[in-house]
DNA sequence: CAGCATCCTGCGTGATACTG
DNA sequence: CAGTATCACGCAGGATGCTG
């Protein structure tokens, strides 16, 4: 803790700072499963987006600089020529995996549909 | 693994959805330890908010209203004359602490301090 | 293919003032 | 005390078109 700030930054308030962004949580998801390229994350975003329009690339850029910035995601820039590249995980982004999971885990359960007032009964 | 679902949508996006806001988690994260009335949530938010301009009613309001909409708050109005009134989780507002607790763990490891490349070099 | 450059718009957030 | 009413603004995010 040789953290001596003034004011503490909250850790919720740092997390949503850093997630903020329709497709950051959802980019993430998708490269558990490997590197992926930016072509295939932007067609995997398509899927599951209802009205689904179209991620426009700039957008998407903005999204995979800033969880590269984060430090979530690494570039990996294959030489020249049809240009190539792939964003894959670092260490760091695949420790948030789980934490991920537990919130699509929650959202299975209690969100995607009825939801909203359902068990607010109590 | 019961993914046999049509046009579902992302658990994961509307995850967003419900906790868009800057306050939203941090309200939830308040009130599990019990009910708290306005005046207290609003205090208690300005801690940890570094440059921290007071959270104007309007916001804290308007939070507030959707985190009920949403059903993970409860609004209790006791009767009249001074006001009073209280917010509490409901079922599935408990429900979600733990998923809130997954991620301020995972941001007090990860976030917080220095952060942001450190372990990005992986 | 994997972007960047520009323009445009809605909405989330803040400031300020007022009320039951 | 617990809000509501107005005004204002920055920025996320979409639309289009261009490029190495």
């Amino acid at each position: 803790m040789a953290k001596a700030n003034p004011a503490r930054i909250c850790p919720v308030a740092a997390f949503q700072k850093m997630i903020s962004g329709k497709y950051k949580l959802r980019i993430v998801w998708d490269l558990k499963d490997g590197p992926r390229r930016y072509g295939e994350i932007r067609s995997g975003l398509l899927r599951g987006t209802e009205g689904s329009a179209e991620i426009t690339p700039r957008v998407l850029s903005r999204e995979l600089k800033a969880l590269t910035q984060s430090g979530l995601i690494d570039r990996k820039d294959f030489g020249e020529v049809p240009p190539k590249v792939e964003y894959r995980l670092t260490r760091k982004g695949k420790s948030f995996v789980p934490v991920v999971a537990a919130i699509r885990d929650w959202g299975d359960r209690h969100l995607t549909e009825t939801a909203t007032l359902v068990d607010a009964a109590e």
